[in-house]
DNA sequence: CCTATCTGCGTATGCCCTACGCAATTCAGC
DNA sequence: GCTGAATTGCGTAGGGCATACGCAGATAGG
């Protein structure tokens, strides 16, 4: 019943069939995506129009049509190629998903717009299906059943997600406000946000190195797993 | 030198001055973004335009424009106002630290337009900042230092976040592929997706409560957590 | 060779944000 | 009260955007 499914998923899966009569394609599906990727990445996600993306291809906007349903559709092609194949894995479930935290986080760095885009729709894309699968591998000498892995994997993307949504913008675009610690201190005072003024006059905000707070909550997220793991071990502990 | 501050953040701190001459204002800035609030959560982000908004406040689009520089800026007031006040928490770090991020995320469901809109800087509005304030003031009576405690709430947020971004969008709007548990399985065999085939045969996406990844991944992060606090507290253990 | 098929794309529509300037309204100061 | 400055609502218009529709030319199967 593959039928059933949106075009998009059948293009992406490689289940929809070539032509066989009519010219040669000058344009490809994948030099349409990696260009619009290139756009992106470089001008961000509002400076990608289709008549700009023909425009650096050599073509007329319309002819990208012949190609891509709509924008929406470019955009989940953009999200399946973008992140290009998850990394490998070293031995320890430990490491192994702090391998793939970064480099997921290291992903939404490199490719900001995709923390812009959503999908509309729980992952079916195979891109997305093989960092999943990564992810998953790395408990698999872990005593874990399968659901609590999946809930595990993506504890750890949401966390990487989270803190990349909020450094990336922090070192891109051209700042609004360019000194943040001092506007801080500037509104935020002791009786309308007591806990947030003692933050602030910890020197918190000063000279914050961006990685610390994802390396810090990686960390306690992974202390937390270790504990449902040893309590699930037999013969350890 | 609050003079060097965007005009957007002088109106959310009430620096601003109000007029004196001219006649009185049909329209107030807080009418305008209840009524933005209104179109987004009921329709979406997509749904709101400023003719649309115009419309249905019964003026005409240029209107609002005296009231709201532009979009964006506009964006920015329905983030500040959107997610109200934050809930008051029950004694204790990891109950209050609970409490905190289940009313976050709370929020996300209310109004999930929030998560399409991104901020372009680190949060400096009023809204942002009492929620900060009231997460921090969770780890009052714990020995963690403040960054410590800025981190951790971070990761909180991060998760609920995170979280809320794939379950809003599975609840909302016109499913694309109905039987997602089916579509996998017809897409993910295991010599692809060794690891991902397996956690799909173990049914962990056939009847999933999406609850329960987000108290899954926040009570490991709460037991890490805990880990922390136990090793700094002096006397206990 | 003929014909079904496919590609590129020109034209045109409708939505969107918003710059600009005008007319009406209101108040401060005289 | 009068005058001028400030302020509001908003009509017009321009530029950008995605994209529906249909045509011309290229191609390969029969």
């Amino acid at each position: 019943m593959v039928s059933e499914l949106p075009r998009t998923l059948k293009v992406l899966w490689g289940v929809a069939d070539r032509p066989t009569r009519g010219p040669q394609a000058a344009l490809s599906l994948d030099r349409i995506v990696a260009t619009a990727i290139e756009i992106a990445d470089r001008d961000g996600l509002a400076a990608l129009s289709m008549a700009r993306l023909a425009e650096r291809l050599g073509c007329a906007p319309m002819s990208l049509y012949r190609h891509v349903a709509n924008k929406d559709e470019l955009l989940v092609f953009m999200q399946n190629t973008a992140p290009g194949e998850p990394p490998g894995l070293p031995p320890g479930w430990r490491a192994g998903l702090a391998t793939w935290t970064r480099a997921l986080r290291a992903v939404y760095f490199a490719h900001p717009w995709i923390l812009q885009t959503s999908a509309g729709r729980p992952p079916l894309e195979p891109g997305q299906l093989s960092w999943l699968d990564r992810g998953l591998s790395a408990f698999a000498e872990t005593p874990l059943d399968h659901r609590e892995r999946v809930q595990m994997v993506l504890a750890a993307l949401y966390l990487g997600r989270g803190e990349a949504q909020i450094s990336a913008v922090l070192l891109s675009g051209t700042p609004d406000v360019t000194d943040y610690a001092g506007a801080l201190e500037r509104f935020v005072t002791a009786d309308c946000f007591p806990a947030l003024a003692q933050a602030i006059a910890g020197g918190v905000f000063r000279d914050d190195q961006p990685d610390n707070s994802f390396e810090a909550g990686l960390a306690r997220l992974l202390d937390g797993i270790e504990l449902l793991i040893d309590a699930k071990t037999p013969g350890g502990n």
